[in-house]
DNA sequence: TTTTATTAATGTTGATTTTACACTTACTAA
DNA sequence: TTAGTAAGTGTAAAATCAACATTAATAAAA
């Protein structure tokens, strides 16, 4: 007898996509205007609705990748939202997700098109529903998977030199870290190459740019470890 | 116009409660045998279906509550689950929580009613849907939030004595732990008080009993720390 | 009453990790 | 040639962690 669930209620389920995007600015997160009711015209999260035949984590990445155009993204779900009126137009949970892309990767054109903004984590804009909320918390998660995961394969270009990484990690912890013991503990954990080129923008001298050593990345994304900075 | 959503598909939303308890056997879960379609007389987590005017957490209290009588407990959510046929009976995505409780406190009527178990997490039998999964990612969660907040105050009764609490945590982490250095490291967090009272079960000599000191635990759940144990 | 058996309670030391801190180098542009 | 700028580098003191064994208290048994 598969109808024993009839009395059960059915709602909606969205899903709520918190876009990390990292720039010589800091932390920034990709936003919409909404063009459509309710709170047309105000600032949101890039989400959706599941659909009947589709997995979360798929409507994650169907998401963004309406929006960015991205494919193959870091993706991590967060947290179900279900405040009776988060949204006034019917009862509707959202489960979040947090996703860390190279904001240079993006596809402009489709961001124009959606009228989606990168905002300094700092200086973003009050969101439509409990968005903020969601936001706070990718924060302290991204925080937290930076102690025992290494970050920025994601979040940097191909190339860049140790004071990105060290700024990405300040950016993200959000505070100030001392470069030296910062170095030495990234050169520890080996997951650099460093290149014979150097990137000459930052200064005369010029810094040394390095990739990610992605075997011993991957390797050390499996193993969990305390990375204290 | 608030009707704007009207083309996305509804879903059933459940919540299943992962229930932890600790005793002299270790840690342990609670779990039903179900007694209706599908999967009658399987074992279970603990579930329901959100209502409508609901919200998850409330969910998941009411839930526990049903089952076990119990108020004012520990609870957090967990994670949502959402393969496609995950549940036979219809498209259902479950959002998990996770509770802790005193083994003792429990009302064993309600318990006997629901035909419901108390098994040790290394032997607890197979369960229905991703049930099991759910399990490994409480464990694992619960494992982490013992490294960054202070635990026991939940699993251990109003007395407990330094061993109670020192089997608590080899439980949860699943690995010896040095007795010496456990106590200091748990007495520099000086969140117990001890007792002019002896526990004369365990030994001759008889030990202490501690309480947890409410304020100092509750001031360490607010501040995240480290705790390498 | 003495002995025995059992678990409780307790501190130290060496090893490791973390933190704080400042000068020299390389290069370009003036 | 000089001046200016960020890059690159090492050490020492402090804090924390990990390993380890003996004595104390008591009840039960002899």
């Amino acid at each position: 007898m598969l109808n024993s669930y009839s009395s059960a209620d059915k709602v909606l389920l969205a899903v709520d996509c918190i876009i990390f995007g990292f720039d010589h600015q800091g932390l920034k997160i990709l936003l919409i205007k909404r063009d459509f009711e309710p709170e047309r015209g105000k600032w949101s999260l890039m989400g959706g609705f599941l659909k009947r035949d589709e997995i979360l984590d798929d409507a994650a990445i169907r998401i963004l990748n309406t929006y960015t155009g991205l494919h193959d993204i870091y993706m991590e779900q967060l947290h179900a939202y279900s405040e009776i009126d988060r949204d006034p137009v019917d009862r509707t949970i959202s489960v979040s997700y947090y996703a860390l892309i190279n904001i240079e990767n993006h596809n402009e054109e489709l961001i124009k098109n959606y009228h989606a903004e990168w905002f300094s984590i700092a200086d973003a804009p009050n969101l439509i529903f409990d968005h903020n909320e969601m936001v706070q918390h990718a924060i302290r998660r991204l925080r937290y998977r930076t102690s025992i995961k290494p970050i920025g394969f994601e979040l940097l270009p191909e190339k860049f030199t140790m004071r990105q990484l060290l700024e990405l990690y300040e950016a993200i912890l959000s505070k100030e870290l001392d470069k030296r013991n910062f170095i030495s503990k990234i050169n520890s954990l080996e997951i650099l190459n460093k290149l014979d080129e150097k990137d000459m923008q930052s200064s005369r001298k010029g810094s040394y740019l390095y990739t990610f050593n992605k075997e011993k990345y991957e390797e050390k994304l499996l193993n969990d470890f305390v990375l204290n900075l």
